[in-house]
DNA sequence: AAACTTAGATACCGATCGGTGCAGAATGAA
DNA sequence: TTCATTCTGCACCGATCGGTATCTAAGTTT
């Protein structure tokens, strides 16, 4: 009983699947979902579409996958936010994370969670659906996390986890709207700053 | 040299132009401008493909008369609220009139000026830049009205018209996201009271 | 070498997209 | 009545959509 499925027999891929995918994932977060066509994406994965459908399956999946790399990647400072010692620390660390991804050089501006989910022909009903997802799973966690705040006497008693939560999650979906009109980092920091000024607003 | 044009000869318009125009607006608000096509458009409108373009054009201009109406219907409340005598109240005013038309029963949640506004492709790139123009008019609106109440003495000399304009717009589109995801009218007034518990974030 | 899998390129599928052309009926002004 | 215009309804346009088929070439296993 030797693990030794090392390489699946057959030609290899000839492409690095990471890489393409990370490709994939700027182009949805450039354009949505229903916005970016298979053209577009193949493109810039450089590789076709029968190879595309061979190793992610079909866009919706590809979708997904590159949602799931953009939590992990570009998304991770929430993650990141979660771990700080204080509530006031998480909020700040999250809208400040947000604040720098969606306005990144170099990456579209705007938040891939945000993009395309608010309106969406029939064909972009399931990613749609899988963003609200992903937002309510982020907002949830906040929750968790204010929660274990107020538990540990970081936050007043009569502090509301659920607020703040839906707080912090509202500022931060504005920024990402801002972001794609044209406002820069420091603009959107400011106005992260002015969210924050008092804490918890109770 | 008189003016009689009041029936320009010829059959004339068998269908209310202003209720087709309304239906097409809630089609837009409800699926942005790509996800909107025009078998959806002319079936709410009740009308058909050559009796639409006949009145309004084409679907791109459809869609600035339609985005007209909403100004002038639904989002009619940031109007009242520049109106309002104090820079307080004018935000508050705007943001709950931002969560009202967000989650109004019998209207499509959200913000028609932020839907479909983030991602687009080739063919919904117009109507994304009319959008972000839209929230760009509406963000200086405010910061006149905001500057003014400086120059009152309303609002401290210390005040930054231009970031209290795109703090307050900032919250109103996240509230737009959050209704979308399927939050409630009283969720997002907590939020919208929560933003502004301390008046200015200076 | 045989078996197997993938790559690339190209053409194609049915469906839908925004937008038109046409036919025939309806309506009002001249 | 005559003329002009718009109505409804339907078929149709080229383009694009997501997804597939088919071919040959190439590389890695057994």
């Amino acid at each position: 009983m030797e693990i030794t499925r090392k390489a699946p027999i057959g030609r290899p891929r000839g492409f690095d699947a990471d890489e393409a995918l990370e490709r994939a994932m700027m182009v949805f977060w450039e354009q949505g979902y229903e916005g970016a066509s298979l053209t577009d994406l193949t493109r810039a994965m450089g590789i076709t579409r029968k190879s595309m459908y061979a190793a992610f399956g079909n866009k919706e999946e590809l979708f997904r996958k590159a949602l799931e790399r953009y939590t992990e990647g570009p998304a991770a400072y929430a993650a990141r936010a979660l771990e700080k010692p204080s509530a006031r620390e998480v909020a700040t660390a999250f809208l400040a994370g947000s604040v720098s991804t969606t306005t990144r050089p170099g990456c579209p501006a705007g938040c891939l969670g945000v993009q395309g989910s608010l309106a969406a022909g029939d064909s972009g009903r399931a990613a749609q659906d899988a963003l609200i997802a992903w937002r309510d799973d982020g907002r949830a966690r906040l929750r968790h996390r204010f929660q274990q705040a107020v538990d540990e006497g970081d936050l007043p008693p009569g502090a509301d986890p659920e607020l703040l939560a839906r707080y912090v999650m509202t500022v931060a979906n504005g920024i990402a709207v801002q972001a794609v009109g044209g406002a820069t980092h420091s603009e959107l920091q400011q106005v992260a700053d002015a969210a924050l000024r008092n804490w918890p607003p109770v």
